[in-house]
DNA sequence: CATACATTCAATTGATCACTTGATTGATAT
DNA sequence: ATATCAATCAAGTGATCAATTGAATGTATG
């Protein structure tokens, strides 16, 4: 019950606003960008209660932002629309931009270090034709399986160390994770570097990726 | 408190959200996207309560979206940063590729008929250099003083009907208000269409204009 | 120094939200 | 049909929020 059609129409975009002011639903969005995926695999990647995970769901749906399809007792959701992460890296700019909070958070994850800018995915994709940098998945293995950059290689950051003698200290490093809100390739590069290789964020994560179009590799899912 | 780092990210982004949930300080932040005001302006412009106008422009700088500086008596706020503006932008495109309510409300401006694509900011410009074009100012008096768009003519709607006779048919208007979530220019378009002009609303409002680097002209402020 | 003014703070009320628990629906398999 | 499983619904609790009112703060002016 709007009195005018202007308040109808801010209300609508706060709705959208509010859906993604909770933690939960965003992280429910950053996994929706891989992929579309089941309520109970989102609970679980989340960490929520089954109902609770439901409910923020159907917050989300409400908002326009998900779409959900049966498929026999499960039911999966998904994206409506890839503009929807564009506003959610606008969202991560701003905070970036205007809360110092953010730029300390960040900071600590590249161990007190200034982090060196990360690396475009057009630039990435043309040192992989020329075969002069090694890519790192940092993603768990059932999200490398579901799609990766092709060539990229699926270390945890649990796996890392053990991986570390295989890497070449001099040449290139980039990482790569679920996306911008995702700061497994923080870690993995603030690892690196702290080890003296030379590594680099790619900029976005798989899912920036795959909007632009490029090749992802899928394994076999026997 | 926060446990990990992930959370502690995603809460400030969700503490922006959070402040672009309440359709009062959507209008507020479209306020100062004209330019820096005191709060009692705001709060009249706005019609809220004086004190309710203070905490939610509190909450707005929590979120790190607005600045205050004091002047004399008075606590002038604006603006942290224009990028605010490309997501609120984001905001509404989001809300209008994926909630129906959305296009029933903008459909509903138009008096039912399909709006035309609006006049790009750049082919404005250039019509304008041409002298091809009526430009009509759809705000409030006070607004238009502050600044518009050279050769603009201020009318607000309610002064619509009596200027009609001094339009040309044949030559395009083009209407602006205060920009993506004004809907002046709409309701001007649509009134102007009904009675046979040929009328479009100009890409945004003024702060999109200025922010493009725009020439603003300003009323003597004698 | 006292007064007036603009803004903020503090306390209250009603509404909404996040999360939990337990019951219910819908679809498949035996 | 019955049992089983995934997901949703319903109800309850504690927390947060929006809006109002009245008091307190800080700044300029007499």
């Amino acid at each position: 019950m709007s009195s005018s059609p202007k308040i109808a129409l801010l209300e609508e975009y706060a709705l959208i606003a509010r859906a993604l002011s909770a933690p939960a639903r965003l992280m429910i969005l950053e996994q929706l960008a891989q992929g579309e995926r089941g309520v109970e695999a989102l609970a679980g990647k989340v960490g929520l209660n089954l109902a609770n995970c439901s409910q923020h769901l159907q917050h989300l749906r409400r908002a326009g932002l998900v779409a959900s399809r049966r498929d026999g007792k499960a039911v999966i959701y998904c994206l409506t629309d890839t503009k929807t992460l564009a506003l959610l890296d606008m969202l991560r700019v701003v905070a970036e931009r205007n809360l110092a909070q953010v730029e300390n958070i960040l900071r600590g994850l590249s161990g007190g270090e200034d982090a060196p800018e990360p690396v475009s995915r057009k630039e990435l994709a043309l040192r992989l034709d020329a075969g002069t940098v090694t890519v790192l998945d940092v993603r768990p293995a059932d999200e490398y399986a579901a799609g990766h950059i092709p060539g990229a290689i699926n270390v945890t950051l649990a796996q890392l160390d053990d991986m570390l003698p295989h890497f070449d200290l001099e040449s290139e490093i980039v990482a790569y994770c679920r996306g911008p809100y995702c700061i497994y390739a923080h870690q993995a590069v603030a690892a690196l570097r702290k080890r003296g290789f030379h590594a680099r964020r790619l900029e976005g994560g798989l899912p920036e990726w795959r909007e632009d179009g490029r090749q992802v590799l899928q394994t076999d899912l026997v």
